[in-house]
DNA sequence: TTACCTATCTGGTATATACCAAGAGTTTGG
DNA sequence: CCAAACTCTTGGTATATACCAGATAGGTAA
């Protein structure tokens, strides 16, 4: 069924989306406009725009609109560049804002660290930006024993680069988990979409040089808006 | 719109599938049974489905039916354990069926490894299967160079073991870069899934010792069929 | 100026219905 | 007994339509 007419619909908007000169400030025409457009039904249309989100090439906020995609963020988890940094480094510009920090067990976070699950954990939830695109939502647990009076600092910038200069630590053990994900309902709203939008979940558990745990965390990036990209030396 | 029916839909179907006596061999009663056990029409349905299909918790098989997803596979890219050997350390069944060998240019494949455009490779392309799952399609590029006689040589099992083993290769450097993406309409075919289901992709460019080029190649997951877990120590 | 309200625009959800095309199984003809 | 033909079931595509709820912008009142 490569003759499905949306399939078309699909790859005229490709073309559309592709020619900056089409429409003002990567906000494409409504759906109701397109389908008029097109002639056919805002389903059909829907369908189209769906296939192009899955492709990365467009998205949507809640209830404003469909928007041209910027190109992705490269991202490297394995390094502590900083947000800040490399998204800068890139040519974007980098936003963060802390939306909590407490104190509290964490089940998942626990068990990652091979703690007792009641074991109290440095909280911090943030939600970074590129380009005024909330584009993650991430909530780290830090081990209070490793780095005591860590929620009195300043949580905009990188969490490792404070661990490392205020607490001498090592974060010799990175364990890395990467899978795509329906993002949820908590998520989603913070970073402006609907719930069960596509995206890319990356957990993180990290130990010290004499493998104690020292952090647990976990981002949630919005599926188009990042590329893993990891370099590696040797030890095959 | 939390609110939204077809959510309490996502829910009790969720429920349904995690019950393991609900029904025979993990396959779901037809979208009509479906919506006319629950009071909907058809549309509403997939609308429920689709989310789940997003959480991974469910896939279809082209015009089969809607199926629930087995445990994702634990993925390390980094490393060559061998596909074949890392399925079976996880309990699942493992095969591999090469679909294409020829020599010829690969224009990424000769960008990434920063070779001449019109540079010819020796090209393997198979597809892989977990419990008779087809779950990812890969091609690979590899400097003839390096490996002479590669393609007499049996592709069922580990590459980089044989480019270790028969010509003393290191792997030296290797770059990784992944990202979510459409599966497009050839692979799509290959794994019996519609155009335009969320995959992932996984491309590597890999050098020796010398840093020089070896191979670039690049996988095409379906998107709830992997977790990538990797390990790493030091070298931040 | 500021705060609130309101009309209007947007995408989000839902029903009802129809026909198409590929899979799978059964029947039939050799 | 096997292969070809047919039928039934499945998901895939499409139209037409309606109403809901959040976002936005403009206007109005304090």
């Amino acid at each position: 069924m490569s003759d499905a007419y949306y399939l078309h619909l699909t790859d005229r908007l490709r073309d559309l989306i592709q020619d900056p000169e089409a429409f003002e400030d990567d906000r494409l025409p409504s759906e109701r406009v397109l389908a008029e457009r097109f002639h056919t039904t805002r389903v059909t249309l829907r369908q189209a725009l769906a296939q192009l989100e899955g492709e990365g090439r467009i998205h949507r906020s809640n209830r404003r609109g469909w928007f041209v995609s910027p190109p992705r963020l490269d991202y490297d988890p394995t390094r502590d560049a900083g947000f800040n940094d490399y998204v800068k480094a890139q040519g974007r510009r980098p936003r963060t804002e802390v939306l909590l920090t407490d104190i509290r067990p964490h089940r998942p976070a626990a068990e990652a660290l091979g703690l007792p699950l009641d074991q109290p954990f440095h909280h911090i939830r943030r939600r970074r930006f590129v380009d005024d695109r909330a584009v993650l939502s991430e909530s780290l647990w830090v081990v209070p024993e490793r780095a005591p009076q860590l929620l009195e600092g300043d949580f905009t910038h990188s969490l490792w680069g404070q661990l490392r200069g205020r607490w001498g630590l090592t974060l010799a053990h990175r364990s890395l988990r990467l899978y795509s994900e329906a993002i949820r309902e908590q998520e989603a709203e913070e970073l402006g979409v609907a719930a069960g939008t596509a995206g890319l979940c990356v957990r993180r558990t990290i130990l010290d040089e004499q493998r104690r745990p020292v952090e647990y965390d976990e981002e949630h990036w919005l599926h188009n808006a990042l590329c893993i990209a990891v370099e590696l030396e040797n030890s095959v």
